[in-house]
DNA sequence: TACTATTTAATTTTT
DNA sequence: TTAAATAGTA
């Protein structure tokens, strides 16, 4: 067998955890190491030179886009097919093993997924129907109450109410949401990933077949795990598996979504022969940059402990702009930007990254303005946009009366004269009978509903009927469709006014080719719709379908996790939007904070910049930050301060309000001929005595941070504050 | 039923 | 500021 396809061009690291003997490891992946790689090349060195069956590998992601790059990678590699092969996202392959073993799983055959949306729309209905004051009670918060007991693994039998009435209404409405999702044959996000693990932790024989045939399971973005899947890998693991982990402690930063990085430990803990590899060579990015990013990600204290290095060159230094406030820096960052392009380069190698995604905003005005193409990653995706949720919710009922969800969506859409009135009859009915929707509608059409109301639900049901005779044994796209025309949904977009509707009857004839294109796997017993549906709901697709100009690139920080970019600027570098005022507090929340830093500093290959205004419009107010604190730990000899092109330098500004190297030092405050020095001790007529601790700003806009002995801590306008320096 | 006024809150997001 | 959600009105 020749192993040089495989091997080579690894390096050591690289190759000690390809060709790890079979047992346990763990492999800690710094940013740009090359860890897709090495999973991909694992998979090949067990099917090839291990002999391992392609059958007895499970390879799970967390996002289709990697599961999708991690098949195409090993098919590239390997000569074996490997269509059959189980690679997936967690809840892709959860799913896999729930339509197998719906039965043992308590669940109907044509059991249907539904997305947060469908999920928020159904706990408000619960609200609704259970009277609920949602002036207390936010669906939001019960939303994720149950979405974060389910990632835990816990059902409402096992929680306690402590004697906290809150927590007792919360477990009572967890627990109505559970019935209705039963009732309806609806399962949500967090609950395939739960009954998947408890299908396995339930039926011993199952659990020992799936044992016998996974004995590789390779596992990407390790430190993403969160309880269930973690357990769900564990049980499939057993005492006899292989689990291969790739992670990065370092770039945990989903720990609000239920995301664990203690699993690293305590995959040690439970596979105590665990091999741990450290790829900590960088192929990414320049000296400096990661010079930077170690520097900064050294701050937190609960680490496994990692230095990336690269053989690569020192590159330039990190450009840290002050920008006077978001105008300033978006103009600054597009100017940047321009000479870019001007340079040569792909728009598209240029990433504008931003902690939340309010900031986009003033950015791509600029963009528009400069005439720069570009494209924001996140919002709505193809299967998210209402017309295509309201075409799916009519073939959900199709195939499933039961689909309460799917029923409330569309009962009245387009409208049909079902109001709120009939509607509320109809939820009443079914919750006095336990039954769904439809069978409540047909009920109520018949008996105690008359005229107009009863005439409006016996059409609706008899045109879901109808639909229903009319699209079997259709292939899928005509079923598709048909189903789009005949439901009245075009008709009834076609008279939104405004280019709106004309764009939701292509979308709608877009999903008709995604159906026409939808390529379901044959060894799959679920009707095509059904296979159809499942897919609508696991892979929203794409943002924009025409991704395919050149254009810059604007997202979030978390969004931009896995990805690179020669340049890379990273706005809003202020205490309170980065780290968010929200997690400043928290040393946990500070810690998961500088590791999002630490994701945006590495993605840069060559250029980083780093923005920051002294002056923001914040929810229409303007307010005054300082410089993020990690800005001030990343070492000063990889920084350099960018001063406005035409402005006069500022003597001393900036380097004053860098934070706290240089809060000891006495400084000049900007622009200001009284010399005012940190540290002064200054008088102030309405707070009395205090000391200045920091200062920032320039001109009439040069403020200072005061200690007053009295009055606490204050930023005070220098021009305003009429301070009697002591 | 549809449009308009008012209120409220304001990270990060994949499946 | 602004977006979304709700309440109120025609």
């Amino acid at each position: 067998m020749d192993v040089t396809p495989i091997l080579e061009n690894l390096n050591d690291a690289q190759r000690e955890a390809v060709t790890a003997p079979a047992r346990p490891t763990l492999v800690i992946a710094g940013a740009g190491s090359g860890k897709t790689r090495v999973l991909v090349h694992r998979a090949a060195w067990l099917i090839d030179v291990e002999g391992a069956s392609p059958h007895s590998l499970l390879a799970v992601t967390f996002t289709n886009k990697a599961a999708a790059e991690m098949r195409t990678r090993i098919e590239g590699l390997l000569n074996v097919p490997v269509q059959h092969l189980w690679i997936g996202t967690f809840h892709g392959l959860a799913h896999r093993m729930l339509r197998r073993h719906w039965r043992e799983a308590g669940l109907p055959q044509n059991f249907q997924i539904i997305d947060a949306e469908d999920q928020l729309r159904l706990i408000k209905r619960l609200f609704k129907n259970l009277e609920i004051d949602d002036s207390r009670w936010a669906p939001r918060e019960i939303q994720w109450f149950i979405n974060a007991q389910k990632d835990e693994g816990l059902r409402p039998q096992h929680l306690g109410d402590e004697g906290d009435p809150n927590r007792r209404q919360q477990i009572a409405l967890y627990e109505a949401y559970e019935e209705v999702c039963q009732r309806g044959g609806l399962v949500d996000f967090a609950e395939l990933l739960l009954r998947a693990h408890e299908l396995l932790r339930d039926n011993a024989e199952l659990l020992e077949q799936y044992r016998r045939r996974f004995r590789h399971l390779l596992v990407d973005e390790f430190q993403d795990t969160n309880a269930i899947q973690y357990d769900w890998l564990r049980l499939l693991a057993g005492s006899d598996g292989v689990p291969f982990a790739v992670g990065d402690d370092d770039q945990s930063i989903y720990r609000w979504r239920g995301a664990r990085v203690e699993h690293i430990h305590q995959f040690q803990k439970d596979f105590p022969d665990t091999r741990v590899v450290k790829l900590e060579q960088n192929y990414r990015s320049t000296s400096t940059i990661l010079n930077a990013a170690n520097a900064v990600i050294a701050n937190n204290l609960s680490r496994m402990g990692k230095n990336l290095w690269t053989e690569g060159a020192e590159g330039e230094a990190i450009k840290v702009y002050s920008a006077y406030n978001e105008r300033d820096e978006a103009d600054f960052v597009i100017g940047r930007l321009r000479d870019w392009i001007d340079q040569g380069n792909l728009r598209a190698d240029a990433a504008i990254l931003y902690r939340s995604n309010a900031q986009s905003r003033v950015l791509e005005e600029g963009l528009i303005n400069a005439r720069i193409p570009y494209r924001v990653y996140g919002g709505l995706r193809f299967f998210e946009r209402m017309e295509i949720k309201d075409a799916l919710a009519y073939l959900r009922l199709i195939a499933h009366r039961d689909d309460d969800s799917a029923f409330e969506r569309v009962v009245n859409k387009p409208t049909r004269g079902i109001g709120a009135r009939t509607l509320d009859l109809m939820r009443q009915y079914a919750r006095a009978n336990a039954c769904p929707m439809w069978r409540a509608a047909g009920a109520l059409a018949s008996d105690d509903l008359r005229g107009r109301a009863a005439n409006a639900v016996a059409a609706f049901m008899s045109l879901i009927e109808r639909l229903d005779r009319e699209t079997t044994g259709l292939e899928l796209h005509d079923q598709v469709d048909h189903v789009v025309y005949q439901s009245g949904l075009v008709e009834f977009f076609r008279k939104e006014k405004g280019e709106k509707g004309e764009t939701r009857i292509e979308n709608l004839d877009e999903l008709v080719s995604a159906a026409r294109s939808f390529t379901p796997d044959p060894a799959n017993e679920m009707s095509r719709l059904d296979e159809f549906l499942s897919h609508a709901a696991l892979e929203a697709g794409e943002g924009q379908a025409d991704a395919w100009e050149d254009c810059a690139q604007l997202m979030t920080m978390h969004s931009a996790k896995g990805l690179e970019f020669p340049l890379v600027f990273m706005c809003g570098m202020e205490d309170g939007l980065f780290p968010h005022q929200r997690s400043i507090a928290d040393p946990n929340g500070l810690e998961e904070e500088r590791r999002l830093c630490y994701v945006g500093i590495t993605r840069a290959m060559q250029t980083l910049y780093i923005t920051h205004a002294e002056q923001r419009r914040l929810h229409g107010m303007d307010s005054f930050s300082q410089p993020s604190r990690f800005i001030a730990e990343i070492p000063d000899q990889h920084v350099e301060e960018v001063r406005p092109r035409v402005q006069v330098a500022r003597p001393m500004a900036a380097r004053a309000s860098r934070g706290s190297r240089s809060a000891g030092a006495a400084a000049m405050a900007p622009g200001n001929e009284l010399g005012v020095r940190l540290g002064q001790r200054v008088r102030h007529k309405k707070f009395g005595d205090g000391v200045i601790l920091n200062c920032e700003g320039q001109g009439a806009h040069a403020r200072i941070e005061v200690n007053f002995e009295s009055a606490g801590t204050k930023w005070l306008v220098l021009s305003y504050a009429n301070l009697e320096l002591m």
